[in-house]
DNA sequence: CCTCCATGCCTCAGAGTTACAGGTATTTGA
DNA sequence: TCAAATACCTGTAACTCTGAGGCATGGAGG
């Protein structure tokens, strides 16, 4: 009966590629990034903070963002900002991304494609 | 250094996904759907058998598809076909895998939204 | 004749990510 | 005064894919 607990369909890596999407556009702390998500998707997508925290985490320390820690109105905000080898790699999650979305338009919509053999010449 | 061993990203869900697309269009044996799928999405991804058969058998046990053993040249194929149940769910998959890509491609492509709301009038 | 590869089925351990529930503390509004 | 929003954090469980391996048959090439 239950859906489905954990690991939802089609949402393996994508937390961290709108996540390293939206840190591009502009630097965002990790409550802010969770509600961003949620609307940038149109309210397609929602991710918890215990999805994203450690996500964030897991990025920094790879060096692929960089914190900075605020205090706003007696609140502390870490604030996250996408270094330069982030944009390398948010360049290649999209890549991969589009590859895999390609793959699959193609299976779903492309009906049944005749197999082909391009021939030597 | 080493990429991604296992859980590759946007993959979560894509065989299941796939395997009931192809199955839909015609029934098919396992190792022949392991191929299908390379050919079908235009050598863009490949999953392993490791990955197709135990999926299969899930389907299988869960009303999804029905499998039929068949002897072919002192070789047994074992065919799967997809029951009015893994229809319907074929349909909900796809209408998932669209509204997951619809968000991605909104936060990808769709640069920066204001936020809107629509105003009670 | 013998060997290798493709066919065709199968299983298992390991790796990695997300969900959910829970915890802390401050500020704001009713 | 109390509840909710803000803002951070962690741990456990769940789930799927990878890669390697095993078994067996048939056909092609040396």
């Amino acid at each position: 009966m239950a859906k489905r607990r954990t690991n939802p369909d089609y949402l393996n890596g994508v937390p961290e590629l709108l996540v390293l999407r939206l840190l591009e556009q502009r630097p965002m702390y990790g409550y802010e990034l969770v509600q961003e998500i949620v609307r940038s998707t149109g309210e397609r997508l929602e991710f918890g903070e215990g999805c994203i925290y450690p996500l964030l985490h897991r990025l920094e320390s790879e060096g692929t963002l960089t914190a900075k820690r605020q205090q706003v109105g007696g609140r502390e905000r870490v604030v996250y900002r996408v270094t330069r080898k982030g944009k390398g790699k948010l360049a290649e999650a999209a890549a991969q991304w589009m590859r895999v979305a390609e793959a699959v338009t193609l299976v779903l919509h492309g009906g049944n494609n005749e197999q082909r053999q391009p021939a030597i010449a």
